[in-house]
DNA sequence: CACTAAAACGGAGGCGCCTCCGTTTATTAC
DNA sequence: GTAATAAACGGAGGCGCCTCCGTTTTAGTG
């Protein structure tokens, strides 16, 4: 056990060793073109087909994420936090229902692609046991923002917290496989909605 | 849903359809293949090594068994169905605790195959759950006949009862990953044994 | 026995996985 | 700038997966 520089439970903070300038360029590109590639054709989709679509050969593809499961893992944490950062970048820029409302709209577009994930990460989950807990605090954390603004101003009713929309939530994403879920699922959001609207201020 | 003769909860008995003279033999060959295979390879064992092995064509092998788990699961069944065919067979031919010790290990063999199979059939078990359910109470059936009788002959002491072997044995497969675990294992058998037999007749 | 339809066979072919290693490129030292 | 060296690249090659379909075998029928 080498005693590394700051890197105890890293796995996304690049600072361990500045990469060449060319492998970070291909490692930056194959995770963007990898989000795309997974969400349009599934967890299951060619490895192959990411690399020749970000330009570089399959070597490097395999270089940079040994596993197949190291390569959705870094999409997964990525894309998790990319909507936590879409909490603070909403609540600026609508009112708090609002932002509540579109918030949860991405939700629940991200738990979608998170389906087939969960079962392809089952192997790293037993190994790195944090990676849920730690993305699932974190998004829970960024909803809970956006619920307790709404409440504080008014926008939504007053006796309903975090937890609760939550668990209105994980209704919502119980079946995704079909192909009208992504419709139904945007309208049982904005029923939710309504539902924390009718009677805001009463709280 | 046409009605079927007899194949509701069907899987291994063969009398469904009778199957062709040629395709019959291929399949019973494939089978034992299989377990042979997947025994000295480890469960992602090679299908085209397989039907090599069993002298057919890669299509034969996927004409019976549309996918690895299928065949994983035939195999498994039928391990199980030996396994518990020679608590019988042991308990005519040896003395009850020596019948004992010899089934428990051969059950230790049994688990330690079934290790990786159990993360292979995963898939399977969620649209089958009757598979787990089935298998191990009648391996548990089979269990408890040896311990009611070795209780019975006093070869055994009379305080433990079936259940309490089959908790001690769970101990002895906990991690069967390492290179001497099969050793390990058998030592650890004898011991359990010599407990068993210390005090016999008193109970 | 011969004939036929249905059943089963088997392997080529297309694709994906992953490794290995000769070639190229970035960085560092001068 | 040039040279040296470590880092990174990329794709050929070997293997496995699975499908598809032309060929062979079996089980009936007369």
């Amino acid at each position: 056990m080498a005693a590394e520089p700051s890197a105890i439970t890293e796995a996304k903070v690049e600072e361990a060793k500045p990469l060449r300038a060319d492998a970070q360029r291909n490692r930056d590109r194959l995770v963007e073109v990898a989000a795309a590639v997974f969400a349009e054709r599934g967890i299951d989709a060619s490895l192959e087909e990411i690399a020749r679509r970000a330009g570089v050969g399959i070597g490097t593809l395999y270089r940079h994420f040994p596993t197949r499961e190291h390569l959705v893992e870094v999409v997964y944490r990525r894309e998790a936090e990319a909507l936590c950062a879409a909490a603070g970048e909403l609540a600026g820029k609508h009112p708090s229902d609002v932002a509540l409302e579109q918030w949860m709209q991405r939700f629940v577009d991200y738990i979608a692609t998170k389906r087939g994930l969960a079962t392809s990460l089952r192997i790293l989950l037993t190994t790195n046991s944090t990676l849920f807990s730690d993305t699932s605090g974190r998004v829970s954390q960024a909803l809970r923002q956006l619920v307790e603004a709404a409440v504080a101003e008014g926008t939504i009713r007053g006796d309903v917290d975090a937890s609760d929309v939550l668990h209105a939530l994980s209704g919502i994403y119980s079946a995704p496989d079909t192909p009208q879920w992504r419709d139904r699922s945007r309208r049982l959001v904005s029923l939710l909605m309504d539902g924390l609207r009718f009677g805001a201020g009463k709280g």
